[in-house]
DNA sequence: GTTGATTTGTGCGTATGTATG
DNA sequence: GCATACATACGCACAAATCAA
């Protein structure tokens, strides 16, 4: 379970954030650093393109490798992204609670169905909650997920659901997303989104899927507008 | 300039694309694939981790490398994402007018000099312009650019400033975002991004960066919360 | 439940290609 | 042109996960 070259990313990764290598430093040649951690220098290429990936260093053919001078800006943000939007994240779970809505369970739509790519004879979860942060609202829940994959119970709505998914070994991949800003409807009134029939609301729609490309859940959230900071980064 | 393991890339990509490989299905395993391109399995290896990260195919130990389910989802998605919002996309530049409002070269203030990562002594753009597509207004834009990267003109802020720094050689590497729905604020109705004092915008404050992680570009743009999709993929 | 075959992942060594200064 | 440094490619060995007999 421990690979060398993800000790090594480690490693730099380590003396980049204590400041032994400075953003715009040029780090040491490949087979310097394959010296220091007594391998060979395709390991450490694995280990420093790994570091790329995740935008902290960039390499240059011909010249060497860098650390990025944007390193300490990005760093600051990513922080707010897992501590704020990030749903995968355990962090919050302490604080957030949830009034539970609505629960039950029915035959999907066909737009559904080819949503979350589930056959013509399973039935869906439909939830609506409304969520709290420390005795605040926080935001307002609608989401469908196929019953296929786990039994949910109030317990787990009014906790957290990827965790359960994570404790039953599901791995959770990734989301796809999208994002209006909207009216307030009668609704986000009456669920206490907003105070006001003229306040905005951030709409986000998201479809998530675990690690084997199927999806399981269809989400809406909406959140107040003044209390809502999505954050995303994006590569091209 | 011609690579295997990209042509291999590329060429499951294509299978994958006409059908030949559905959703689901499972590859040929990697010793296979290598005979069939004449090549040995670390080359192999490294073009299908390309196509995992990007989504369209997931890898198993001991099970085989199979096509994402949701795939086909994705792709439609991602067209939108170019044609609406990837403001490094090209597609729409001949649809797409801007109507300049303030065109101004300053000195930054200490917080925007921490942003764009630049000297004290290095005086900045500052650029507000409205955006129309096909005749209908489209945004509003608000941005800070460090003079030392290009020079900007009337004509290209007219057209498009990224066009402009790729012609130059600049290559850009990705963006952060923060994101917002808000009010509409009194410029905003009177630059014509909202019909009325009620209606909400969506706001993202952006910092774009290039390839050496050295940000080129602070940029706030309102969109009319009609029009306006962002849609963002993440991956855990 | 165990074993064995299959398949992907990691690691090493070496050689060659390509961009930089 | 030359030295330097990263990138790709090949071949092999072994580890780890999966699945089926």
């Amino acid at each position: 379970m421990n690979y060398k070259y993800i000790e090594i990313a480690k490693a730099i990764k380590e003396k980049i954030n204590d400041g032994t290598y400075l953003p715009g430093d040029l780090l040491p040649d490949q087979t310097q650093i394959a010296k220091e951690f007594n391998t060979t220098r395709s390991t450490v290429h694995k280990a420093l393109k790994d570091l790329v990936i995740e935008g902290m260093i960039y390499s240059k053919r011909g010249a060497g490798t860098f650390v990025r001078k944007d390193y300490s800006l990005l760093k600051d943000h990513h922080q707010s992204v897992t501590d704020f939007d990030d749903p995968f994240s355990d962090r919050l779970s302490n604080s957030l609670e949830s009034k539970i809505l609505q629960f039950s369970v029915r035959m999907p739509s066909e737009a559904e169905r080819n949503h979350l790519l589930v056959e013509p004879e399973v039935s869906i979860y439909e939830v609506r909650r409304v969520r709290f942060l420390e005795g605040e609202i926080f935001s307002y829940e609608h989401f469908l997920m196929p019953t296929t994959i786990i039994k949910l119970t109030d317990e787990i709505l009014k906790k957290s659901v990827y965790q359960s998914l994570r404790e039953q070994n599901f791995h959770i991949e990734g989301t796809h997303r999208i994002i209006n800003a909207k009216k307030a409807s009668e609704k986000d009134l009456k669920n206490g989104i907003v105070q006001n029939a003229t306040d905005p609301v951030l709409v986000i729609r998201q479809l998530n899927y675990l690690d084997d490309g199927q999806p399981f859940q269809l989400l809406e959230t909406r959140y107040p507008f003044a209390k809502s900071d999505l954050i995303s980064d994006i590569t091209v």
